[in-house]
DNA sequence: AATATTTTTTAGTCAAGACTAAAAATTTAT
DNA sequence: ATAAATTTTTAGTCTTGACTAAAAAATATT
């Protein structure tokens, strides 16, 4: 069955909001994300189960059925293989990628998106260190931990980062904090939470708990 | 003015069918390649002269103003593009690509275009021939013939096509007659026009005059 | 010039996907 | 257990871009 832009969004955003949480997904989380109205998002969840790409009772919330997430876990691959593409390839920084995939993510070609997979030699993770899927849909297990995790003194590799606004991955770059580079927890301060890091042999840096929340890493 | 894609293929329709005339172009022609009722092609036209993209009065006909022209151009652009891309890095053949950039020509990102022209080393020709505007929206003047057209015992060698259907493309293909192929006309039979044509020096194969007069072909 | 044919426009509908305002259900606080 | 607050749904509209059927204008034929 085709499915619209529209469509494609809501299953989206669902799916992704369903990581991070076992519960049934509230209508406003949706439309948060959706950047539409509740109302408009119970419109769509209608259709959507009407479909059979979600289960949705009113007053509920709404989960994907299996369909749904096949579909889900499609757009997130070619969303995040035309990531790569656009960083690799077109030499865009990881900052800049993320609207420009919101769109190429609704091209529909399967022999297209198979062909820019083996064109990037069929990459595990897109820029920001998030998981691709494969063509059967399934995730590899990254196994990531959060630098506000880590022991200090412990080395680790910059895997990913939990967070892809423009603005974040800014300011990590701006520290020199990109995919791959070893990091050290020198110091962990007990009052903020906050940490020092040095980053490949270098300088150590300063940064809040909240950004080491939002760094995934990798034991050296 | 943000462009929404029916306007894009509307404006890219009435773009082609101005470039075989310098008359005004017609509801119904626009129509059939719309694939469109005329009467939803009387709805756009008045929509597309509010915003100032054509020129249309009723029963008069529709040609594009200076900025519609524009935007057609930078439609066509990335379409070509695009189709460069398909088979010059994905591997696709000449008649597989068109329904896909059908599809990425809609994609809105100055940034991206330039960044896959200048990848693509700056091509001045598509995969059928056709020539590739630049960022300026200038067209390069090639100054193609038609097979149809050539003299006995002449050579040339084929470099477009003037349709661009997947039936045609893949006779051609099936007859050896692809980019860059040395032609000579061997002889042309006056009853009903169609040619032997020998390629690349091997042995003569037989069209019709319909497919000669879709071959485009520059002078040896 | 009058009539027939073709083309184009108008009028009225429809579906998708959004919105606002109001009603209903659920959850939280007292 | 009620009342208050919050969340969600319903009802009614709007815009875009299609459609069909009918009317009007333009073109072709006799
Ligand atoms: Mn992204
Ligand atoms: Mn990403
Ligand atoms: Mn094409
Ligand atoms: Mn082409």
């Amino acid at each position: 069955m085709a499915t619209s832009f529209a469509e494609e969004n809501y299953l989206k955003i669902i799916y992704r909001l369903s990581e991070s949480t076992l519960e049934d997904i509230s209508t406003n989380a949706v439309a948060e994300l959706t950047q539409t109205k509740a109302a408009s998002v119970t419109d769509m969840l209608r259709k959507l189960a009407e479909k059979g790409w979600v289960n949705y009772q009113k007053y509920q919330g709404v989960r994907l059925t299996e369909e749904g997430e096949k579909i889900a876990l499609s757009i997130v691959r070619k969303h995040r293989l035309w990531e790569v593409f656009l960083v690799e390839k077109m030499g865009f920084n990881w900052d800049e990628v993320h609207e420009i995939a919101e769109q190429l993510e609704h091209i529909e070609s399967e022999a297209l998106i198979n062909k820019l997979d083996e064109f990037l030699d069929f990459p595990k993770t897109d820029p920001h260190g998030d998981p691709i899927p494969n063509k059967e849909g399934i995730l590899p297990e990254l196994g990531y931990m959060h630098l506000s995790d880590l022991k200090e003194n412990k080395a680790c590799v910059l895997m990913g980062v939990a967070k892809d606004s423009a603005v974040f991955l800014q300011l990590l770059t701006r520290l020199h904090l990109s995919l791959g580079a070893k990091l050290i927890v020198k110091e962990i301060n007990p009052f903020d939470r906050s940490i020092s890091v040095s980053i490949n042999e270098s300088g150590p840096v300063f940064i809040s708990h909240e950004v080491a929340k939002n760094i995934l890493i990798k034991m050296a």
